[in-house]
RNA sequence: GCGGGUGUGGCGAAAUUGGUAGACGCGCUAGACUUAGGAUCUAGUGCCGAGAGGCUUGGGGGUUCGAGUCCCUCCACCCGCACCA
């Protein structure tokens, strides 16, 4: 069938891996080409693939793109004959098969297979040159109403009228049938296009009472539709369906816009197919004793220039012997990508990718964190893979992802300088982004050039800028800026003498991309900070799923934390000041509560909260002066998966002879949380004016009267009658007035 | 156009069940120590107001003793799909 052919690539790419007509991985062009190739059926899976969906516990944008990918409609096929050309037919797709008696006119996709025959002479010309036409191929977003006519007519399967056949861009050859009826009366792009090559319109739907109603909303009575008149909407779609099927003149049908998933890529890297081909063409599969089938060794491995794999190139490999050839193409990167994490329940079988036992006992991923550039590709294909191995018996789940968090992109701060568009005598203007903001210049009237935030002082500072170094290395940068004026608050400067400049930067958040020169390479940050100070600076930032910009600066806090948790255990004079002394009650009821609060943040994914706690821990622990074993011990548990490398370190110092990774999580004691009095807030309603603390378990009608003898209290009662008083057990006092 | 999501201080954010909005951190301000400070420590820091106090979770409305949280409505931004019949 027809593949996506990438030619800068030398490979075929599967729907996911094509993006507007371009490669994915490079932008390069892809056609359409005809080749013999293997394909994964997908589409047999569509139905359980989007039912799948309802069992796993994914985010409803990752499950709502994965919907849209599978795009499942429910319809039905209708067949027109076309006239005077019996028994020939055309079969076309339709949503709204209750509007069939306002179909004035057929439309086939230009590469219909019936197109050449369906044209008639005087057509021809017209009809190849428009199907000749580099159909914009898929003119991005944009809706078109080009078309010709083919000359031919098709019988209406119930009134026999003859409606005209026409082919178009907008219909599309891989969706549906690749024919439509088209109901101008219904539907927009059939209207647009009845307009356009004035083809008759007939209303069959009254939306009148019905407000704004959108044209493809499923609601309104027919009209002009014979025995539907009358009917809603609702009701005619299941009365002509019937009448459909019953009279053999169509059928219900539910399509997918998914497609079967090309699997035979023309590259070395890839898992070689355990097939040959007989001398005549015939396909088998190799013998299992006979595996595995390993790639051969190869020098050269671009591809050959006939587009067909390197293997082809090694003979011997390829023709092993006479009249037998292997497949010579390789699978795609998603072959190994859809099972691997199988082979992780046990790595080392010989005879099986992991055995029953293993399996049973793992039985899927618990827990998946990826990215949501995968929803189309890799989540799709591993879903599909692991729902065929079911059916085979070889897994026991159905779904191979039982929870899956999206993390969310860290983006960048984008830091440009900003150039005015009308040029100064001739000269590039710069204008400093301070001295923009106050004389109020349009954003149109000024370009943003993004600067490298190597040459920026204070980057993700508010005031980051550039100052004369900066300046000269952006010039050396941009040569083209060289005779550029620089516009700051005390007057204008310009190479090679920019003195004392400070010129204001502009920031924004965006992606951090080679484009805007913002891109801060974890390597730097873990050369100055550490490994476990980023790593809990990323998890610091916001929550996990979602994107938030990198704030050089803020790294500090994280730094400054570490540094706090170290001198719990070192001294200034880096002594060792840890005691075998018990600890104190407050210190005890501080650790326990870090234990409760920092394992429920983790079970539910929120690492910020969880970091702040420890913050908040560590704060109290440094107020006192001991430095207990006791309370020190289980803090450094807590805080292992967050900052591996430090904890390691301090767990040996306290003795421990195992890795602290491999100790169990500490559990809190209840009475360590409770607490032996309760501050309440009083509001007058609603609002706080005071706050009072009393024992736990003081009765309400306590609570009232304490409140109400407040001094902040009795000024607000003054003259006030009180309505009634709630009491919000261990909570809070409202007063209503 | 359809679908998903997000709007809270100068910034990143917190508030888990309708109950003290702004925890924690950055930044900023003042002070201490210091030859020095881009180190450290202390105090302050939502906005308006001299103060009393008022205002405040994108805007407007509603339910409630009480709303960031629930309902209605409008707006803005981000992401995905997009001639899908």
């Amino acid at each position: 069938g027809y593949v996506n052919w990438c030619e800068a690539l030398g490979t075929v790419l599967a729907n996911d891996e094509v993006k507007d007509g371009l490669s994915e991985r490079g932008g390069f062009p892809v056609v359409q080409r005809e080749m013999m190739q293997w394909s994964l059926r997908v589409t047999a899976y569509a139905e359980r693939l989007l039912s799948g969906m309802n069992t796993i516990q994914w985010s409803e944008s990752l499950k709502t793109i994965q919907r849209n990918w599978i795009g499942r409609s429910e319809g039905a096929y209708i067949d027109f004959n076309v006239a005077g050309q019996y028994p020939v037919s055309i079969k076309v797709f339709t949503t709204r098969p209750d509007t069939i008696f306002g179909s004035t006119f057929l439309v086939l996709a230009k590469d219909h297979d019936l197109v050449a025959q369906l044209t008639s002479a005087d057509q021809v010309s017209a009809v190849t040159q428009f199907a000749a036409q580099v159909a914009p191929s898929k003119t991005i977003g944009q809706k078109t109403t080009e078309g010709v006519w083919t000359g031919s007519y098709a019988t209406h399967p119930i009134t026999g009228d003859k409606i005209p056949i026409w082919i178009a861009d907008y219909v599309l050859k891989d969706y549906g049938t690749g024919a439509i009826m088209a109901v101008p009366g219904d539907d927009e792009r059939d209207l647009a296009f009845a307009k356009a090559h004035q083809l008759p319109v007939v209303e069959i739907i009254n939306r009148s009472g019905l407000s704004q109603a959108a044209i493809e909303d499923k609601q309104g009575v027919m009209i002009n539709s014979s025995f539907l008149d009358g009917m809603q909407v609702e009701a005619a779609i299941k009365y002509i369906l019937d009448y459909l099927e019953h009279n053999k003149l169509g059928l219900r049908q539910v399509v997918y816009k998914l497609r079967d998933a090309n699997f035979s890529r023309q590259r070395y890297w890839g898992e070689p197919f355990p097939i040959y081909y007989d001398k005549n063409g015939l396909v088998h599969e190799m013998k299992e004793s006979e595996l595995p089938h390993e790639l051969p060794e190869l020098d050269d491995f671009k591809p050959s220039p006939d587009g067909r794999s390197p293997l082809a190139r090694l003979d011997h490999w390829a023709s092993p012997s006479d009249g037998i050839s292997r497949e010579t193409d390789t699978m795609p990167g998603y072959a190994g990508s859809s099972w691997y994490f199988l082979r992780y329940m046990d790595p080392n079988n010989q005879n099986a990718f992991a055995s029953k036992d293993a399996l049973k006992y793992w039985q899927d991923v618990d827990l998946y964190v990826g990215g949501v550039e995968h929803a189309v590709g890799h989540l799709m294909y591993a879903r599909f893979w692991h729902k065929f191995l079911y059916d085979l018996g070889y897994v026991p789940t159905e779904e191979p992802f039982k929870k899956l968090v999206n993390q969310g992109m860290i983006q960048g701060i984008v830091e440009s300088l900003l150039l005015l568009k009308d040029r100064k005598e001739g000269k590039a203007h710069f204008i400093s982004s301070e001295l923009a903001a106050a004389r109020e210049i349009p954003k149109e009237a000024l370009s943003a050039i993004p600067v490298h935030i190597s040459m920026v002082k204070d980057y993700g500072h508010p005031d980051s800028h550039l100052v004369a170094e900066g300046l000269d290395a952006f010039i050396k940068w941009r040569p083209e800026y060289t005779e550029a004026v620089f516009e700051c608050f005390d007057g204008f400067y310009q190479a090679p003498d920019f003195g004392k400049a400070v010129f204001y930067t502009q920031s924004e958040v965006g992606k951090m991309s080679k484009r805007y020169h913002n891109v801060v390479n974890p390597d730097d940050v873990i050369e100055k900070y550490g490994a476990d100070c980023f790593r809990m600076y990323e998890m610091f930032l916001g929550p996990i799923e979602q994107s938030k910009p990198w704030d050089t600066m803020g790294i500090e806090g994280i730094s400054k934390f570490l540094r706090k948790l170290w001198s719990l255990f070192y001294n200034d004079q880096d002594v060792w000041v840890v005691s075998a002394n018990p600890p104190k009650e407050n210190s005890l009821r501080i650790l326990h509560a870090t234990i409760k609060k920092t394992g429920e943040d983790i079970e539910r994914f929120s690492f910020n909260t969880a970091i702040s706690q420890f913050m908040i821990c560590v704060n109290e622990l440094r107020k006192t002066d001991e430095r207990s074993a006791e309370v020190l011990k289980p803090l450094v548990q807590l805080l292992s998966p967050f900052a591996p490398f430090i904890t390691e370190e301090l767990w040996q110092q306290l003795g421990e002879p195992q890795s602290v990774h491999t100790s169990t999580f500490p559990t809190f004691d209840e009475k360590w949380l409770i607490n032996s009095s309760i501050t309440y807030p009083v509001c007058i309603n609603g609002k706080k004016r005071s706050e009072i603390t009393l024992p736990v378990g003081t009765p309400n009608k306590e609570i009232e009267t304490s409140a109400k003898e407040l001094p902040e209290i009795i000024k607000w009662l003054e003259g006030q009658t009180i309505k009634k008083v709630i009491i919000v057990p261990e909570k809070m006092v409202n007063i209503v007035l």
